[in-house]
DNA sequence: AGATCGATCTGAACACTGATAAGATTGTCA
DNA sequence: TGACAATCTTATCAGTGTTCAGATCGATCT
């Protein structure tokens, strides 16, 4: 009995690190086995490649190799499946900016380093990122998903509280919160501005990340110093 | 001939101001009459109630008092009428900051007013505004949109440059255009969170609105004093 | 072991959407 | 008046998310 649930576990754990499925026409039978997981792998790949507006439940069950019902009995609905992708957004975001804030760079340093980090979360994932920030295609009040976003910006907001006593200068909750709004707003509309392509103008050659990368620092360096 | 001519123009012109069709049913007969302008006022109101995401040319149709193929002799495709919309925001949008930049307010004063009626730009037409940045419900490569955008922020540019040298600070394009791409990125994403809800939890009585307009001058004030 | 039962998936609906094409209607102009 | 082009209707197509009765399967209980 026991040995028997401890392989279980097992199993569960190679089938979700091994990725399979993304093959339609890889399923042993009438169950899956682990289709959940399967369909937040293939919403992440469409979303990858077609972005947010091109995502579609139906293609995702289809990539799954499932019919277009399947989803409704793991995902409340399309919103469900997409507020599932959203919160591991926050994650690995969260995670980025944690990773700089636990180096030993000066706070300003390491206030443009999350900053730069910020933009290059979301040049790396468009389709993702803008998800994130799509609440008419998310679960409205979603605990776990607020929670993951205000995760998120506590990472910002110690940043700002060492960057502000660093300057001497007053580190009280209102000018904390003024300052995280601040440089949340500029490196958000920043990146948004980029992915809606109203920059694509100012980079000669066509390669826009290059462009927004090689003057982003300069921007906040400029703004922040 | 000619008076019948100029009689034409002038019935034309009244239907325009007179915004007859909001209503279906009034029409005359087969032939609308001016269609084309029903149509974007139809889409205009829609926009206003139900936000980018809850658009459907079907219903814009529908509000018309017309059929659901009518639309397609008008314009090439629901992007295209998206389109007349996004760029009559960015003439809005253009005129609201030249408003401001004929003003004889000092330069600062003037950026920061500005930026303040970007925020407010959106707030009081969210729909609209966060249409403008859809590139993906909108024609690639309208030359019109494209003009109107750039008009739009030719006059934060001037702005920016008249700010630079009150400072003695160097107004070279380089420069300038680094402090334009700020101060945009950070009204803007300023902007987006907000109409996304992400300030939502900042605000303890449930009015974003207030929040915002109150909070945004002092984060400008302090980012570019 | 065998029956049962809940979880899982299918397949077919339903009400939408945007786009397209053929035909009806109308205004205009020769 | 007749012809023509512009305009609008109607029907159709392919696609979407959601829902639901029924098929299938795994696991659990007797």
């Amino acid at each position: 009995m026991e040995s028997k649930h401890c392989i279980d576990g097992i199993i569960a754990a190679l089938k979700k690190t091994a990725r399979p499925g993304k093959q339609a026409g890889e399923r042993k039978g009438y169950h899956h086995g682990d289709l959940r997981t399967a369909l937040i792998h293939a919403a992440e790949d469409l979303l990858a490649e077609r972005g947010a507006e091109g995502f579609s439940l139906r293609e995702v069950a289809r990539r799954a190799g499932v019919s277009p019902g399947a989803p409704a009995h793991h995902f409340s609905s399309a919103a469900g499946l997409l507020t599932e992708i959203a919160i591991s957004g926050f994650d690995q975001l969260a995670a980025d900016l944690q990773r700089i804030a636990e180096t030993d760079l000066p706070p300003a340093e390491r206030l443009q380093a999350q900053g730069i980090a910020y933009v290059r979360f979301g040049l790396k994932q468009p389709g993702r990122f803008q998800l994130m920030f799509r609440h008419d295609l998310l679960l409205p009040d979603n605990d776990r998903l607020h929670a993951a976003g205000k995760t998120a910006m506590k990472e910002l907001e110690e940043t700002v509280r060492l960057y502000r006593t660093a300057q001497g200068r007053p580190a009280d909750d209102a000018e904390v919160m003024r300052l995280c709004l601040a440089i949340w707003s500029m490196v958000h509309g920043f990146l948004q501005l980029t992915l809606d392509g109203k920059f694509a103008a100012l980079a000669p050659d066509g390669s826009i990340d290059a462009f927004v990368v090689s003057e982003l620092p300069a921007i906040i360096k400029a703004t922040w110093p």
